[in-house]
RNA sequence: GCGCCUCUAGCUCAACGGCAGAGCAACGGACUCUUAAUCCGCAGGUUCCGGGUUCAAAUCCCGGGGGGCGCACCA
């Protein structure tokens, strides 16, 4: 019988059928044979590799350090010297070589060894030492095979480069490219960080549904599916903010959620269809309390993460040291353009500005939508080390508090960091019947064909109607912070399975 | 959605109208201190897919697909 004839591989699309494998095979086999498990169902270890090198770093060439370890990992690299072979052997925390002597080896190491491929999953047993070249090593006496790989690496040296195949495949992404690594290790010990500063704060972690009957909390055009239990299409969260709010009304008063946002828009280097978010609620806060929160998560995740507060990212330079300046919205504009405008301005008054600048406008848009658009174009892309921009138009703050000297501004913040929107945060709307006009204004706008129009919430509207307290709430985008933090420009760099078109079948 | 670029051995890349190649990985062999090990040998291809031009196409042209970048929308 022949190895791969067991294989129902052959006519799989995702399978290749070549010497390479079929070599892989065979040697599984011979294993076998050998009444070697080459599926064992576990091992127990004594170090990592980051243990081991913590007890024994340092060590003079020549050493034996007379503790036997057990360690477990995949292979990454073979250097063979006949009877004597090195290999590299890689856990979560780090990698340790492995000498293997042949002369020390036990009769089953011997076989394993023979049998190895690179990509192999392999426990080892033997003396803690250090080689001629002072490089701690386990002296191996004992070797079990714990999970053979059927397919060859990517290129040692090179790695996997290609982006499709780095995202459609991140198991070998992650496992050829420790640049990879690199980058996922940072954003999950941000998040971590993130996590454990809300909780500090005494900020309770909640679950919001993704799955609901009209998406709100965002300007957002939202994906649809359906259910059918219920018979009904739903739609999938573009934020948790109306949810959370809900939870303040009953109680909660502070409240956070890293929620993961689909938005059906384009997608780009910025962009990923599905995203998260932190979003936070403090109850008796305004939009200072924002403002300080969104620095301070900022600032911990960095540390955190990184240890350190400045930035590379392609050619630009940036500085997260905080204190961060807060400058109004309406006196950047003024500045960049010349004179001062005001949602109150005739809207054909603001349209001649974005009209002398460029930007494509739709007839139905206020001037409140108009000056954002302004701060949009001029502004955004201007700003590079972090900044509060404060004070936008209600016309596009649907969920924020109207400023209290002014009805057409809101008490909301943008924080902008390298060109880009990262957090966004305002005094909570909580009257009732100024939400539901806000609704009805959006609905008006959705029957003029806005497709990002925020839909009416009734639901939101009568949870207000048992009181909201006032009410500071953030949004801020975790993957743009990862992909600041890792220095990295594309968004799909920093999440893990990125939606991609499906593989070609062929 | 529009424009530009790209797709060749398992991986990284050459060849750019004239025999499809190298390095790594694999396979066979030598080697007890390597770490991109070294050395000798051997093997490996639907050049993304389909059509066209040509004596001859990986190469030029047309269409399709995947990917990247830029623009536009959004966070």
């Amino acid at each position: 019988m022949t190895i791969d004839s067991d294989s129902d591989g052959d006519e799989s699309p995702t399978h290749y059928f070549d010497a390479l494998s079929s070599e892989r095979r065979k040697k599984r086999e011979i294993l076998s044979e050998q009444g070697i498990d080459p599926y064992p169902s576990r091992f127990d270890r004594t170090a990592t590799a980051e243990e081991l090198h913590a007890r024994h770093g340092g060590l003079e060439a020549d050493v034996r350090t007379g503790e036997t370890v057990r360690m477990a990992g995949r292979l990454t690299s073979i250097r063979g010297h006949g009877r004597l072979s090195f290999a590299t052997l890689n856990d979560v925390t780090g990698s340790v070589q492995l000498l293997m002597q042949e002369a020390n080896l036990s009769e089953q190491a011997g076989a394993v060894l023979a049998a190895f491929d690179l990509g192999d999953w392999v426990g080892a047993e033997g003396e803690a030492i250090t080689s001629r070249r002072e490089e701690l090593s386990v002296d191996v006496k004992e070797l079990w095979l714990l999970s053979k790989a059927l397919r060859p690496l990517p290129d040692k040296w090179h790695g996997l480069t290609e982006t499709d195949t780095r995202y459609r495949q991140r198991e070998v992404d992650l496992l050829a490219n420790p640049e990879s690594r690199r980058v996922f290790d940072i954003r999950f010990r941000a998040i971590a960080a993130m996590r454990r500063h809300m909780v500090s704060e005494e900020f309770i972690e909640v679950e919001t549904p993704i799955l609901q009957p009209q998406a709100g909390g965002a300007l957002a055009r939202p994906f649809f599916t359906h259910s059918n239990a219920l018979d009904i299409d739903l739609s999938l969260r573009i934020a948790p903010e109306l949810y959370l709010k809900r939870l303040v009304v009953g109680g909660y008063e502070r409240v956070f959620e890293i929620a993961r946002n689909f938005r059906n828009e384009g997608v780009s280097t910025r962009h990923s269809p599905e995203f998260t978010a932190l979003e936070a609620y403090r109850a008796f806060g305004d939009v200072t309390e924002g403002m300080e929160l969104s620095e301070q998560l900022v600032v911990k995740a960095a540390e955190s993460a990184v240890g350190r507060m400045t930035f590379a990212v392609g050619e630009r330079a940036i500085d997260l040291t905080p204190p961060w300046p807060r400058r109004q919205l309406l006196d950047l504009l003024e500045a960049a353009v010349g004179h001062r405008l005001h949602p109150t301005d005739p809207v054909e008054d603001v349209r001649a500005v974005c009209r002398d600048r460029g930007l494509d406008i739709l007839p139905e848009w206020g001037s409140g939508k108009l000056i954002f658009e302004l701060y949009d174009a001029l502004l955004l892309p201007t700003i590079t080390d972090p900044l509060f921009v404060c004070g936008f138009p209600v016309e596009v703050s649907p969920l924020a508090r109207h400023t209290s000297s002014d009805p057409t501004m809101a008490d909301r913040f943008e924080l902008c960091i390298d060109g880009k929107e990262f957090a966004n945060g305002y005094s909570e709307l909580n009257i009732p019947e100024e939400q539901e006009e806000r609704f009805d204004a959006m609905t008006v706008a959705a029957a003029k064909g806005d497709l990002e129009a925020h839909p009416a919430d009734l639901a939101f509207v009568r949870a207000l109607e048992y009181g909201l307290p006032p009410t500071s709430g953030i949004g801020l985008g975790v993957d743009r912070l990862i992909m600041l933090l890792a220095e990295v420009e594309a968004i799909r760099d920093v999440i893990l399975f990125p939606m991609m078109r499906p593989e070609p079948t062929d």
